[in-house]
DNA sequence: GGCCTAGC
DNA sequence: CATCGCTAGGCT
């Protein structure tokens, strides 16, 4: 479990005289090297949500919500530069500095308080749940009221506990001009005292003893960060704002001819030569020679063999034994290309090769973009490194806002002025493409974006040379567009997609290439006339809300913007498990329970894996069949679900405990025979203990008890081969029919919505 | 719980 | 005909 990441555990606070703004401007910021982005200077808050959260520290300060239209009534940022105290040049051992607060409050009543949230939520969904400071990491003797106006400054570290905590008054400090009420609000803050010195005062950063600075210009210096952060993600078009409202670095990164590398590296196959890979009859991925031969995914063996004659095939891993009506599970396989011992009558495909060099490569990119600060590196708050979710056995997303924040801060800690060097990352000569032309280093989201394009490099060229695959990238500020850019350039390149290119991109963009608008959502639009987004923008108004409604038509518009706000979710483990065969129809029940059995042992191994590996176990299991209708072939799966068998001694399943649970699962349907297909599926997985023993041994002990929980009547009927059939025609798509397309996409926009009003802890729930 | 859409 | 085998997520 990642430690959510939670401002609290230390605290050291400033005291800010208003006077001492006077000195701020004193100092030229150029002397400053901090990370510093151009942008204009009105104040929005960060994260509405994370505003209500109790994030005051100082005693009695109540949580303030935002203005209606989202802002708050937070005057500039000026006055949080300055004058600190105990702030040692040692990092405290309790973590690193995170956000700098600053609270203000005029005569007589206490600061609002409005918190802001210190930390984006798109980087860190975690953060969401942090309750920040709470008031348990409250600051002592805040007294917050005072007869005049009062500023409370902090710097916040990581952890909780207050250090000190201190006031100024206007009075007391000097003269100055006094402001009004300055509600508290926080600043992510990307330096640590340490890369403070360092930055400050040019020590080598190898040098050990850094000369302590003067404390207010460390602190200014600080402030100044902090300030250019806030400043660089307020204000955002849509286009490029996450639910939080901050900028966004996105990577998606999607292996090329994702099976064929892994059977090509495993069989030696150079990767000129065309090579596909088959299952049974068909191929099911092709590698760049072989499609430049004018091949395929789901050509017929045969069909491409006449295409290319010298194609080179490999079988996926069959298993099961071959045609014996016993099932063994010997792992057989067809060699390179041509003689294999497989048998489609009898055995079954296995794709685990595919799912364990994905893991590989999952952990790869979290080991290269690490999600936990650096141990060494401590010069940086905590920002988490990147999130990365699978969205595939061959893709991830990567929101790497926070490395592109952290690279960022650390060249203008080096004071690595060099702005031409914002390049796009050729370290492997794998320079990205950029849409529309070179990026602009004088504009911050396509400085933003080459960083993030040179983290695709890096992270690319880790999996190309320590596992020895090839993938591409896209780069771009949502998800959405990332996706459509790793497409663009095959194989091995990256795409980049500045904003000022998305409206071209899409107004030619077929909606095809869309995710999400690839199915039937995406016929529906072709009915309407549009092939690509340009045209379905170009609708006449109200067009699409008559067709969708008003809900699923602005999202609709929105993804034909190129807008997508969907977050980028922590996973990295599947939910479910699944192992299916379809086979001619039979009517045998032996025959049935023979692929039960097999499909059984699949799913046994593979859950035994998972278990000593992520500690986890299912708890719902269900079968899945393709049987007949009314006497016809009916090509819609039906399923029957229940409860999982109880587990082995060790938490492992037996095989055959899982088959006779599939089975009794299967009893219960009246139209499962003749079958056609059949699958087995576990999930809804929770913790369990690690089992010590692999899972060979505890086959011996399967508990007789068959189905876990409910279907106690498990012994029902079988046959009744014509019942009832409660089943409707194929839909002709007349109005009357439940119109479900697109109800992904608008589910999702609701969610958040709702995570904006609500809870904004609920948006992302941990991985079991 | 069961079915549907969408994707690789 | 129905290309296979697999995963995620939505609605009722
Ligand atoms: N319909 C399918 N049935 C079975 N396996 C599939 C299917 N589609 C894709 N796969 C598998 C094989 C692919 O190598 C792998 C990744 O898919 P995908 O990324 O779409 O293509 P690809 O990786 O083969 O080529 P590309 O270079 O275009 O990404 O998933
Ligand atoms: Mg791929």
């Amino acid at each position: 479990m990642e430690a959510p990441f939670n401002i609290r555990e230390f605290v050291a606070l400033v005291t800010i005289p208003p006077e001492q703004e006077v000195l701020l401007e004193a100092i030229p910021e150029w002397k400053v090297p901090v990370y510093r982005r151009p942008a204009e200077p009105q104040f929005r808050p960060l994260v509405p949500e994370a505003a209500q959260l109790p994030l005051d520290f100082g005693a009695g300060e109540a949580p303030r919500a935002p203005d209606a239209d989202g802002t708050a009534s937070v005057p500039r940022l000026a006055p949080e530069l300055l004058q600190t105290q105990a702030f040692d040049a040692e990092a405290p051992a309790g973590g690193l500095p995170v956000a700098l607060s600053a609270t203000a409050s005029s005569a007589g009543r206490a600061a609002p308080g409005a918190g802001y949230g210190a930390v984006q939520s798109q980087a860190t969904p975690a953060a969401g749940r942090a309750p920040g400071l709470g008031a348990s990491g409250a600051a002592e003797g805040e007294p917050g009221a005072g007869a005049a106006t009062q500023a409370h400054y902090a710097v916040l570290l990581e952890g909780g506990s207050v250090l000190a905590s201190r006031d100024a008054s206007n009075n007391g400090a000097a003269g100055g001009g006094a402001s009004g009420s300055r509600p508290r609000r926080l600043f992510p803050m990307l330096m640590t005292p340490l890369s403070g010195l360092r930055a400050l005062f040019g020590g080598p950063s190898s040098s050990p003893a850094p000369a302590p600075p003067a404390a207010p210009v460390l602190q200014s210096a600080v402030a100044v960060c902090a300030t250019t952060l806030q400043r660089s993600r307020r204000q955002l078009p849509a286009m490029q704002r996450g639910a939080s409202g901050e900028a966004r670095c996105i990577l998606h990164l999607d292996l090329d001819c994702y099976y064929c590398q892994v059977e090509q590296k495993r069989c030696n196959i150079p990767a000129d030569t065309p090579c596909a890979v088959q299952q049974w009859e068909g191929l099911i991925a092709v590698n760049y020679a072989a499609r430049a031969a004018g091949i395929t995914r789901h050509m017929r063996v045969w069909e491409a063999k006449k295409h290319c004659p010298e194609l080179q095939l490999v079988h996926v891993e069959v298993i099961g034994k071959e045609d014996g009506p016993q099932g063994g599970n010997k792992h057989g396989e067809g060699g390179t290309g041509a003689a294999g011992v497989r048998d489609r009558q009898s055995q079954k495909a296995c794709l685990e090769r595919y799912r364990s060099a994905s893991r590989e490569i999952i952990a790869l990119l979290h080991k290269t973009a690490p999600q936990e600060r650096h141990p060494r590196h401590q010069l940086m708050c905590s920002l988490p490194g990147a999130v990365l979710e699978k969205a595939s056995i061959d893709e991830v997303y990567m929101d790497v806002t926070a490395l592109v924040d952290k690279e960022l801060q650390e060249r203008a800690d080096a004071d690595d002025s060099a702005p031409g060097a914002c390049g796009t990352g050729d370290a492997f000569g794998w320079g990205s493409i950029v849409l529309g032309g070179p990026l602009d280093p004088g504009c911050e989201w396509e400085r933003r974006l080459a960083v993030g394009a040179q983290v695709a490099c890096r992270l690319r060229g880790a999996v190309r040379q320590q596992l020895g695959f090839t993938c591409s990238a896209g780069i771009a500020c949502n998800k959405l567009l990332a996706k459509v850019a790793s497409a663009m350039n095959k194989p091995n390149q990256q795409t980049v997609v500045p904003p000022r290119a998305v409206a071209d991109l899409m107004a030619e963009l077929p909606l095809k290439k869309l995710r999400n608008f690839g199915g039937k959502l995406g016929a529906e639009l072709a009915e309407l006339g549009c092939s690509t987004a340009g045209q379905v923008l170009a609708l006449p108004t109200g067009a699409l809300e008559k067709r969708f409604g008003p809900q699923r038509a602005a999202c609709i518009t929105a993804a034909m913007h190129g807008c997508s706000d969907e977050p980028v979710m922590v996973r990295e483990l599947p939910k479910t498990m699944l192992a299916a065969k379809s086979f001619e129809k039979t009517t045998s029940s032996a025959a049935i329970a023979r692929w039960l059995r097999i499909l059984a042992e699949e799913l046994a191994e593979r859950l035994a894996a998972d278990g000593a590996e992520n500690a986890r176990r299912p708890r719902s299991l269900s079968v899945t069949y393709r049987g007949s209708t009314n006497g016809v072939y009916n090509p819609t799966d039906r399923s029957k679900s229940g409860s999982m068998p109880r587990a082995g001694k060790n938490g492992v399943y037996s095989a055959e405990v899982l088959a006779e649970a599939a089975a009794a699962l299967l009893r219960r349907a009246d139209d499962a025979v003749p079958c056609y297909r059949l699958a087995v599926t576990v999930g809804d997985f929770t913790p369990a203990a690690l089992s010590c023993e692999q899972g060979s041994i505890a086959r011996f002990f399967a508990p007789a008890a068959a189905c876990g929980s409910d279907s106690g009547a498990a012994g029902d009927q079988g046959a009744s081969p014509v019942a009832p059939a409660p089943q409707r025609h194929p839909q002709p798509p007349d109005d009357t029919a439940v119109h479900r397309v697109g109800l992904t996409l608008a589910a999702a926009y609701r969610r958040r919505a709702s995570g904006r009003l609500g809870s904004a802890a609920a948006i992302q729930t941990p991985e079991c």
